[in-house]
DNA sequence: TCAAAAGTGTTGTGTGTACACCCATGT
DNA sequence: ACATGGGTGTACACACAACACTTTTGA
């Protein structure tokens, strides 16, 4: 099993009978916000189910080896598309695990991904190829295989960083969109209330909207104003 | 050159011909604090001369193959150890850089790490071992081998984020300091000055430090008081 | 007494937070 | 007229930035 006479142009000293050579593969949370089962917006992970060992009928977020020539991103973008039909999405690393242990099959370390998706863009198509892909709202995952939980742990944690030091909300929500709709967003993921003034001070002050003059009725009661992102930029 | 037939717990449809099966590497940007050729002291990075292709003669952070069984981290300890002669330091992965050709022998992913290190801890027969191991101040870097430079950057990015949210700076110093000594820290790696009373007043509101009452003498002036951080834990 | 770095407070400006009422709409 | 969510302003606490002089020491 050892790789080093498959590399002749490393020298001796650094590739050594004790190398490892490992598989690696590319993982990709991907969220969304859609209805639950009560028809409340969640924050959503996809999942899909395994039908094979190991971990066979547990869940896994999508994600599988790197293409010939292909750069990590891309390979993520791919899988990202694969599940969804969505491309041009956001799509952030997030960090690499690789515990001797973590696939039972061979050591394989696995360069894990988030993506945001706007669950109306959603090719329905696509994410229902196969029955075993679906939406898990987050606060009840189903068991999951490998370390994927602490993947989606961590993968939460980046989320709500982002949230408040960048203006990756936009990046779950249509074109056009109202404050409420915004707020709700923030909600959802910092997964506490927020003050409607506040809230809606903060984001009008820091002018990344625009108010485009349009209103959306829902319901028996004032329609509200729709906005638009002013600069598609995300900054770090 | 095809992986695929070692792998035969692997379903066939997930690896294929077109599946890449890189090698992965770990790289270790070390940092301290050291006095340049003035007598200035500056942030450096440890770097390494290479000896052979590709990139002869230019230079490289620490890293190399991980071990069998071997963890992530305990991998970039080790390329740490190696060079410095230190253990037991703050570690943290960066990020994982794996473009198709920053290596032009194979394909080769490389998982990140950055470390501080207290220069008077510097185990000086380690870190000369070799006549092509040496601490380079930052602002002077020279010619990097693969994309190392644009590993470093990264890392100086993640380490000035660091240094404004949690309490990193300690681990430049060594067990007793002054608040001077601490406010140097953080002007050389944020690259600017700051107010020395705002700076006093932040450090010691946070109740990170113990005044243990002792003082320092350098020079002829009036002694500066000595602190220790109360805590050793790192936050986020 | 001098040189050199240590040490110390106040004020203004902006940002986050708490909090309650009127507005526009369809039925 | 009423039910429903949309929309608005003020007051307080706290964090950050600007700024200058006195203290302690050895020579």
């Amino acid at each position: 099993m050892s790789a080093i006479w498959q590399y002749p142009d490393f020298q001796s000293h650094s590739m050594t009978s004790d190398t490892e050579t490992p598989l690696v593969t590319v993982d990709v949370v991907i969220f969304t916000i859609l209805p639950d089962a009560n028809g409340q917006n969640q924050l959503h992970v996809l999942l899909m189910q395994r039908n094979h060992p190991p971990y066979e009928a547990m869940w896994a977020v999508p994600g599988g080896f790197i293409h010939k020539g292909e750069t990590l991103e891309h390979a993520a973008a791919r899988y990202l598309k694969d599940e969804t039909g969505v491309a041009n999405i956001y799509l952030e690393q997030l960090s690499t695990f690789g515990a001797p242990e973590r696939d039972p099959r061979a050591r394989v370390i696995t360069v894990s991904y988030f993506a945001l998706i706007r669950s109306h863009e959603l090719d329905t198509s696509a994410s229902l190829k196969s029955k075993t892909v679906a939406w898990h709202p987050l606060p009840q995952l189903p068991d999951l295989a490998f370390d994927h939980k602490t993947i989606i742990e961590y993968a939460v944690q980046r989320l709500k960083r982002r949230l408040e030091n960048s203006s990756i909300a936009f990046q779950l929500l249509p074109e056009k969109f109202t404050l409420t709709e915004l707020q709700r967003v923030y909600e959802l993921i910092l997964d506490k209330e927020l003050d409607k003034r506040n809230f809606r001070k903060k984001i009008l002050s820091s002018g990344l909207l625009d108010d485009i003059g349009e209103t959306k009725m829902e319901g028996f009661h004032r329609p509200a104003q729709l906005y638009v992102f002013r600069d598609k930029a995300i900054d770090l």
